[in-house]
DNA sequence: TTGAAAGCGCTAACAA
DNA sequence: TTGTTAGCGCTTTCAA
């Protein structure tokens, strides 16, 4: 293994000092006075020498790595994944790589993940957080090391966050169904204490309200979280057929709820909108072809995804620690999944 | 900022020597023949002072990172999603994390990663490799740097892949539409010297010439890489117009050509499989509902991902550097894309 | 069975 | 304007 010209070979060969090679390696040489000549010299040097700094040594010194730590629920789910890209291309601009971890709602797993990122000192981090990794989120925070979550966010943690309104794209959701004539509105969400889905939930609660319309336990569906695909699909397909001629429209909270309910409807036979409405909370490749479209709420993965490298760059760069709340609008996309009921 | 515990304040409090933390640590008590009760003390304070490894020193000492780089072209793309889940979660099990970047099948970009990650050390490399990162992957590659090619690799370069077979994956797909009447074929690719894409136009070229099909240039698309979804979508519509009335069937080369063209064929009101049978390399969400599911030809994700860390850990732990070839096969989905010709 | 000390490559305080 | 040196936290050789 041919060892990586470091520092020192180049000094050697410059005929200087290691201080020399560093300042003008870490373009300062200006601030430092270098001159001209020895500047170009080193850095001539360098290059024809392919020296690569060594990350290490300089994580050890400095405390930093050019890494962002990302936590999601499932890099392979249509949301996160999306997110995922958009955290990478914003994190390249600036230099910085992107190091992710799913925590697949999982307790065991939350907990030690993000331990793991901390370890790997990461410069910042966004998180979809899950309710086992609080005590190392606290810990997080306490230590005022940049991080964002994303997603949802816990009232009990005081940290910056971008999140979407939840609640009104919900409520959205609900006053649209209920335009078009749709009265009695199931919905199909997660057994989950993540705010996200609550103030969904919550949404769909108070939109019935404002538009008199009753509210029915037995139409509202909620899934254990964690269940495989097939079960997740069966699951639905039970509850749909418990409220078979009962319901006219159908809310799913999420992208792969709405995925699996799709699957249930169809194995079921439904035609989609004349048999159901159907709107969903969350976008997918799916949604937005197949016939018909599916009307969604959609996030602002975009905005999200920049906002949430915005301002963690904001907390690494200064040294300054504000935290910041930042909370988006949702955008309703109207496809043909909805049924003008008479 | 409270410094973290080291070795040495352990050391310290214990009264021993760092030496005999370090190995106390590194589970060699037994061979190192520490004593039992020391065994104990040090391990019981490092909990109790929550010791945490410094990752810069011992990366620094031993090179190492726990740590794998991903290079996909697109993390928000379902099969390079879905991949690198299951990357994450088989890395997950053996203590390893993951880092990713998307080449983009930029070439300025792909240059540029590798060696972003081979500063950081990455412990070994599994990579959707492009043109452009050729001289980087052959460097690698002569330093024996545990990696693993995947989708596709490339002849002059002699490394470790795990690919499937696209020409029998194409072939069977033709296969298929002559087998149920379809006589008339086109085909949608990419412009692209990626070998994944050739084979998988020779597949289909093959496929023509075993059924006696003809083959019309015509009938043939290539996409330029990199277009935008949007652009990617109106391309396809112009070139559907071009074979309107002319083919009975069309053949997606992979999933986002199969997603926009879809939306292409959807816009032109083109009913499937009434009007055009259908067919797609790769799986998608869309695929497998939608109204008519789409039939295709599914890549073993899950078998790719999972070869391609057991091969690269094999590589990480064995000193003896062995290459491997593992070439996996498409398995045919029939969904209700394909006409029964008459 | 344990300890002392060197050194991985880099940065920065201090000296010259 | 440039050089010397300490030290980041860890592993490992060599010595005791």
């Amino acid at each position: 293994m041919p060892k990586n010209t470091s520092i020192k070979d180049i000094a050697a060969k410059a005929g200087v000092s290691l201080t020399t090679v560093s300042i003008v390696l870490n373009g300062r040489s200006k601030e430092m006075k270098i001159s001209e000549a020895m500047t170009e010299k080193v850095l001539k040097l360098a290059d024809k020498m392919q020296y690569r700094p060594n990350q290490f040594a300089k994580g050890l010194r400095t405390g930093r790595t050019n890494t962002i730590g990302l936590i999601v629920d499932d890099i392979s789910n249509y949301f996160f994944g999306c997110l995922a890209k958009i955290v990478e291309e914003e994190a390249d601009k600036i230099g910085y790589t992107v190091m992710f971890c799913s925590s697949e709602n999982n307790d065991g797993k939350s907990r030690q993940i993000l331990n793991m990122l901390m370890d790997k000192h990461m410069d910042g981090y966004i998180i979809a957080p899950t309710k086992a990794m609080l005590p190392e989120l606290e810990k997080l925070i306490r230590q005022e090391k940049p991080a964002v979550l994303i997603d949802r966010h816990y009232m009990e943690l005081d940290s910056s966050y971008v999140t979407i309104d939840n609640i009104k794209g919900s409520l959205d959701a609900v006053n649209y169904l209920a335009s078009k004539g749709n009265t009695r509105i199931a919905l199909v969400t997660n057994e989950t204490d993540q705010l996200q889905m609550q103030q969904r939930l919550e949404g769909y609660v108070l939109g019935l309200k404002k538009n008199h319309l009753p509210i029915v336990q037995s139409f509202i569906k909620k899934c254990a979280f964690g269940l495989s695909d097939v079960q997740l699909v069966k699951e639905i397909k039970q509850f749909m057929l418990s409220v078979e001629g009962k319901i006219d429209a159908v809310f799913f909270t999420s992208n792969n709820l709405g995925v699996a309910g799709l699957e249930a409807l169809y194995s079921l036979g439904k035609k989609i909108p004349e048999d159901l409405s159907v709107i969903c909370f969350d976008d997918n490749y799916l949604f937005r072809l197949g016939a018909p479209g599916i009307t969604v709420v959609s996030q602002p993965i975009k905005s999200i995804a920049k906002k949430a490298v915005e301002i963690l760059m904001s907390q690494i760069n200064q040294k300054q620690f504000k935290k910041e709340h930042v909370v988006l609008r949702t955008n309703m996309i109207e496809r043909g999944s909805v049924k003008e009921q008479v």
